[in-house]
DNA sequence: ATAAAAATTAAACAACTGTTTAATTTAAAC
DNA sequence: GTTTAAATTAAACAGTTGTTTAATTTTTAT
């Protein structure tokens, strides 16, 4: 078994770095002399800590997505409406990538070009394990009469987070659409309006009877 | 004004090649020396025909997006309803996106990496022509008074396109987690089973009312 | 203070990058 | 058939790539 492993200052320093490069220009666009440079080490430092630059993006992930798992999974136990849990979820969700763009925007097209045999069982874990989460509350929504049942359950999570990811790969884009100038217009749009239309499709979704 | 480009036989043979690499391991991830391997041309011949691997990009979006526009506009004029029109709509998107996933999956993330500067006003048309289309048809709802009126219309693209893409995206997760063995059986999958879900949850959006 | 371990460095490695050159072959025009 | 243009080629260009080496400095343990 590999144990998990655990990051000093400096591996975290060069861990950050990495993270805003390739979120940025992505994983074969950024160079570890790039990362050296940024992260004002040499760029031996990045052999010697994590192996090479495939690990590199594999501590990467491990280390932005252990600590994701908790927060979830608490949500499931308050005593809430199905309704005003699945919002809950779904704000939850949005706030939560949106204040960690980076790592999912890697996640999200680094897992795309298959070519990379990356270790990410952390990261599969996690998305079974928020599945199971969504699961639960739905299934207890439909037990309850509240919630209809004709609807297929894993393909809700691509509507929240696909929804959510076009917008923000397509930033620049929406934000002339939309009239958005600066970061912080912009990100109270995604906490307001993104997430308000996110959550009444879901509702809608769940509810609605012809 | 720069003229529309015309491409010979050779050129869109070097396209296609370059399509199928740019998908598959990214623009960066690509040389072009793995081009010209797999296209069996000589590598000066990239330059030779479109300057540079970035003009490459270019002309291969704009070779793949100049023919997709007419499709949807046709839509409107027909006599249906509009929740009807809605519906094949989202069909039409997603069976034109499956069937060009090459390209969109380009698209879909050589746009998120900002560095490039490229000449993709073809793409920007295609998109805002598109929005327009939609428009078109959800106004006539509401002014019919079969759809609600308190919706974001920008937003529905988003999900629409979002939802397909984190799937695609994610090809490999859910062929896992939904136990889809083949090609074959996955293609099924999006044209059935997701192209039903976004029909389904676009249609709720816009009829549901609490 | 001494020995052992960990961290850091500059330099080198060979392979690969996109692009250009200048020569040669093929095709088209007259 | 000769001239002009287009297509194709191998070779070279100057950088950059990820990784390793071996030497040196710094830290830790004894």
């Amino acid at each position: 078994m590999s144990s998990t492993p655990d990051f000093n200052e400096k591996q975290i320093q060069i861990l950050l770095v990495a993270e805003t490069l390739f979120a940025e220009k992505g994983f074969d666009g950024t160079s570890i002399r790039n990362i050296a440079k940024e992260a004002k080490i040499n760029i031996a430092m990045v052999s010697y800590y994590f192996g090479s630059k495939e690990r590199l993006l594999e501590s990467l992930i491990f280390y932005r997505t252990k600590d994701l798992k908790i927060q979830i999974e608490n949500l499931l136990v308050e005593d809430l409406e199905p309704i005003a849990k699945i919002n809950k979820l779904i704000a939850l969700y949005i706030n939560r990538i949106n204040s960690n763009k980076g790592i999912f925007r890697i996640l999200h097209f680094e897992m795309a070009t298959q070519k990379k045999e990356l270790n990410i069982k952390s990261f599969y874990d996690l998305r079974k394990s928020n599945l199971k989460s969504l699961e639960a509350i739905i299934t207890e929504g439909q037990d309850k009469g509240v919630f209809r049942k004709d609807i297929s359950i894993p393909l809700i999570t691509p509507t929240i987070l696909g929804t959510f990811f076009h917008f923000h790969m397509n930033k620049e884009y929406f934000m002339d659409l939309l009239n958005i100038n600066t970061e912080d217009l912009y990100n109270n749009y995604i906490n307001v309006n993104l997430t308000k239309h996110i959550q009444q499709t879901i509702k809608a979704l769940l509810i609605y009877e012809s």
